[in-house]
DNA sequence: CATTTTCTTTACGTAAAGGTCAACAAAAAA
DNA sequence: TTTTTTGTTGACCTTTACGTAAAGAAAATG
């Protein structure tokens, strides 16, 4: 194993590996146009440089904090995320974040009245199970 | 149209109707065997009585309460909820009831670490936008 | 140079919960 | 009785984010 210095660009095996996803993600992402195209070798074969592996990150980062890859490509739409302009794309990113902040509150207050609910009907049932056994 | 007094048997458009759900919603459940078969008259037009009625309410009640319809089929395999005795399986739905509270306080949990990582993010990001107007 | 590992593209499969046709039969209304 | 409405089954479609397999080429290793 050669020691790799990390200027030189790496292959999607070794950058998969590196992220904890696969080759598949990897590729999907460019399917869908979420990571542009990337440098081949002569024999097609891809490679990625320090450019190419933080959008990845990027990317990697926004599933994280729930952004479906379909929002990221409404995002990649109006602000190219090619042009490593990553400054320029911030306020659009700011107001998908903050949208989804709202989205997740909702979630959560969802959340909290099915609570509610389910414990009530928790108790409807033991009422039954209850009255049943006299 | 005829007065329906609530003895007679009601076909699926009609019942579908009334609880807000498509027909093919009913034979969906019937398909995965969550709603047993149900009479049929002499051209095969299904037809629900009470019971039947109960227990498709019962389902959809139970789905609204966020569990799955797989988790339902476990619940039947366990307890026949095709003999109406609803008294009898009370003990095991109590138990799935629990367990989806904690599911629930869980997701709960987990959405709101993801608010504050999503915070952190957006302020992250405004600090870019900040000194980069400088 | 030979072998092994990694890469390529193409394309079908998966899960959940139904939606949407098609082609045809039965039930209800006129 | 003749329309019109509603019902039947079967099978393919939808969404999301990849998994998986096949067949073959290129890159890395010995």
């Amino acid at each position: 194993m050669t020691e790799q210095r990390n200027e030189h660009p790496v292959q999607i095996g070794k950058l998969a590996k590196q992220l904890g996803i696969t080759t598949r993600t990897i590729r999907y992402y460019e399917e869908i146009g979420l990571m542009g195209q990337s440098e081949r070798l002569g024999g097609g074969t891809r490679t990625y440089n320090k450019d190419d592996i933080l959008r990845l990150k990027f990317i990697l980062k926004l599933k994280e904090l729930g952004i479906s890859l379909k929002e990221m490509q409404e995002l990649a739409e109006n602000y190219d995320i090619n042009q490593q302009d990553f400054h320029t794309i911030t306020p659009k990113l700011i107001e998908i974040l903050d949208l989804h902040i709202s989205k997740v509150d909702e979630k959560i207050a969802n959340l909290s009245s099915l609570r509610n609910d389910i414990v009530d009907y928790r108790v409807r049932i033991m009422d039954i199970l209850t009255n049943q056994q006299e």
